[in-house]
DNA sequence: AGCACGCCGACT
DNA sequence: GTCGGCGTGCTC
């Protein structure tokens, strides 16, 4: 290690002040990239991460404004090359300043650990850690021949599976044949959600030893985080399971990526440098040559897409397991045309029936309503008030546990009006139905039913009202495990991953309103969900044969409940894939959302306007990026739907190429812009700016 | 983002 | 006369 007078360093600046980039100091003591410094800033002194040494000064300022580095963080070893460029390019797809990707990266309790107390901590867990493989389940045809797969190919993989296929055997024997392969090797594990990690670790310290796993996810002490990431850090630890955030654990011998259930949403993170830790795992792979699995049951279009056949463009290898393991069957998918059901009914007569059937059996059911609260809005017959909320443009919830209305984007509570508002009218009802009401009406349509004991039927929910508090949603799934309910309603929560084996009936309550929406990806999402919900019925193999998944649809002959009905998610894929191709949608095209935040919307549309036309001026007038402006489509600002929350007003701009390239040049340029535009008196009034490349809702 | 500086209302 | 409201501006 030489000494270089002058290093690059990262710092934590937000994306859009004028210090996007690295800054200098001048170092006094010996160090090299990847290596944690402490550096003053203003009037604090911050954590920073070296990215690069030199022996020359910079040249863009004057020597005596550089400040001296102050301190280094000693014992750690650097973070190594592939890490700091997964970060350089998270922070530039994503349009973040590198420094916020690289230190939210980082455990925040490393900030104020000393040298001394890092040493300690390192000591124990230099060495990487001994696996003690515990033999698995003898693996299906299928198992093995994916398996086989893998090893034959560099990948990255898409596992195309159905619920109850054995993936995650496969995720563990995939493991353990690149852990063994190489006593310093180590795997990632991601899952969607942290609720779906204890289960998975369980499984994988039962195979592995409780040594070599470390898990990570926001649900985490800062003492555990620290400790997990040094652990993965020093190669002590050899398989990180974890949530998005685990993408950016450093883990030096990196072998083996696997993302399960690779199409939930949850991957693709909704604030900050808004990444999709998905899309960053096949980077990742790359960088590290280390291979990259994406698995799921309903895979996203995009990753269907990308592992069509070679010959058509295909970047991915796609692997097939069709079969459920054992005996097992999928669920008899049965549809409810309610344009033949009672005009007011929310649960259909042969949906009733059957629910009863199934308690008298002994049996569990879970109804899907992906609306909390009692009902959406209060409406006054007489004058036409609606339970608006005064700070967002959306109605405030009804909450009948408590009496409250309940704005959901801004949070405003107050008590229910004994009358209405504006006209003092008493007669104020609710219109539309949630979870809450929906557990009332079917302990009222179901009070009479009694379970094979002779005792009276069980109904809970579950959603985000009744899991508030810590701990909250393991006990209720408890009583549901325990078979102490019958009947489970709640929001999509309960559909994602847990294994409820005494559930044979499923039923969607109400899905419609995703078919027809304006977002063009809801229909992907319903499926999945649906088809995960399915996967919820009869996993118990003597049960299969006689579980369902009801649909209640004013629509039984849509595309997608044909599909849904055979299990067909290709033929969904495919149909989805031919009206995204026709409307030049993703996968097709790739896009960009720039959004404003001011405190009218006439400003916060001025700003993504003039950009637009400022962009197109200045790309327009050189010809080196004159062939961007064709291609690259920026539509006009549009407010978003939703279009006020907390007061404040948010407008939208889309940006759509067919090239990635090309948009992410135009990204660049747009930056640019907006920084000369963000000193002009006409906008003073924007509050921030933000930008989310690959946006899942638009 | 922090953390300053800076210029106008209710308190010991 | 001071404490403090958050608007504006800077940080190698």
């Amino acid at each position: 290690m030489s000494t270089h007078p002058w290093i690059d360093v990262a710092v934590q600046t937000p994306a859009h002040s004028q210090i996007g980039g690295l800054l200098s100091y001048r170092c006094p003591f010996a160090v090299t990239p990847g290596q944690l410094v402490r550096v003053p800033l203003g009037k604090r002194e911050v954590l920073g991460v070296v990215w690069a040494v030199s022996d020359a000064a910079p040249a863009d300022m004057p020597a005596s404004a550089v400040r001296d580095a102050t301190g280094l963080l000693e014992g750690l070893p650097p973070l190594d090359a592939a890490w700091r460029q997964l970060v350089q390019f998270s922070a530039q797809y994503y349009q973040r300043s590198l420094g916020e990707v690289a230190l939210s990266a980082l455990p925040p309790q490393l900030r104020d650990l000393s040298s001394e107390q890092l040493a300690r901590r390192l000591k124990k867990q230099t060495q990487a850690a001994a696996i003690e493989v515990q033999a698995g389940p003898a693996l299906s045809e299928e198992q093995q021949t994916v398996l086989a797969q893998m090893q034959a190919n560099p990948g990255p993989f898409l596992l195309f599976g159905s619920t109850g296929s054995g993936k995650t055997e496969v995720y563990l024997q995939a493991v353990e044949r690149v852990l063994q392969a190489d006593p310093q090797a180590q795997a990632l594990l991601m899952v969607p959600e942290i609720n779906l990690t204890p289960q998975l670790e369980a499984r994988v310290q039962a195979r592995f030893g409780v040594d070599a796993v470390v898990s990570m996810h926001s649900g985490m002490t800062p003492a555990q985080r620290l400790k997990g990431w040094l652990s993965a850090h020093a190669g002590h630890a050899r398989i990180v399971l974890g949530t998005r955030m685990a993408i950016f654990a450093s883990m030096p011998h990196l072998k083996l990526i696997v993302v399960d259930e690779e199409h939930d949403p949850s991957y693709k993170q909704q604030e900050g440098a808004r990444y999709s830790a998905r899309d960053l795992a096949v980077y990742r792979g790359r960088l590290q040559n280390a291979q990259v699995l994406l698995a799921s049951a309903t895979p996203s279009l995009e990753s269907w897409h990308l592992s069509r056949p070679a010959d058509e463009g295909g970047r991915y290898l796609r692997l097939h397991m069709p079969s459920r393991i054992g005996t097992g069957l999928l669920p008899k998918v049965r549809r409810v045309d309610m344009n033949h059901q009672a005009k007011k009914a929310v649960l259909s007569a042969p949906l009733l029936a059957a629910l009863q059937e199934r308690v008298e059996r002994g049996e569990q059911c879970m109804l899907l309503l992906n609306r909390r609260g009692y009902a959406p809005v209060l409406h006054c017959a007489d004058c036409g008030w609606k339970s608006e909320c005064k700070h967002c443009s959306a109605f405030r919830v009804f909450h009948k546990i408590d009496r409250t209305l309940r704005c959901h984007h801004c949070g405003l509570t107050e008590r229910v009006p004994r009358a209405c508002p504006e006209c003092g009218n008493a007669d104020i009802a609710p219109i539309g139905r949630g979870t809450e009401q929906l557990e009332e009406h079917l302990g009222e349509l179901l009070a009479h039913v009694l379970r094979p004991d002779g005792s009276p039927i069980r109904i809970a929910r579950i959603d985000a009202d009744t899991t508030r508090l810590k701990g909250a949603l393991e006990s209720q799934l408890a009583s549901v495990h325990s078979g102490e309910v019958d009947i489970l309603v709640g929001t999509q929560m309960i559909a994602k991953g847990h294994d409820f084996r005494r559930i044979t009936l499923v039923a969607a309550v109400n899905p419609d309103t995703a078919l027809f929406s304006s977002d063009f990806r809801a229909p992907e999402r319903l499926f999945a969900l649906l088809m995960q919900a399915a996967g919820r019925a009869g996993r118990e193999a003597s049960q299969s044969a006689t579980s369902e998944m009801w649909v209640q649809t004013f629509h039984p002959t849509h595309p997608l409940f044909e599909a849904l009905k055979k299990h067909d998610y290709p033929a969904f894929a495919a149909s989805e894939l031919a009206e995204r191709t026709a409307a030049d949608l993703p996968p097709i095209s790739h896009q960009a959302l720039l959004r404003a935040d001011a405190r009218s919307q006439d400003v916060a549309q001025g700003l993504l306007n003039a950009a637009r036309e400022t962009l197109e001026a200045q790309l327009s007038a050189d010809p080196a990026t004159a062939d961007l402006v064709l291609q690259v489509s920026v539509y006009p600002a549009v407010p978003m739907s939703m279009q006020r929350v907390a007061d404040v007003e948010r407008a939208q701009m889309l940006l759509e190429s067919p090239s990635r390239m090309a948009l992410q040049k135009m990204l660049w340029h747009l930056h640019g812009v907006l920084h000369q535009l963000r000193s002009q008196p006409e906008h003073k009034g924007v509050i921030r700016w933000l930008v989310d490349v690959d946006p899942q809702a638009i």
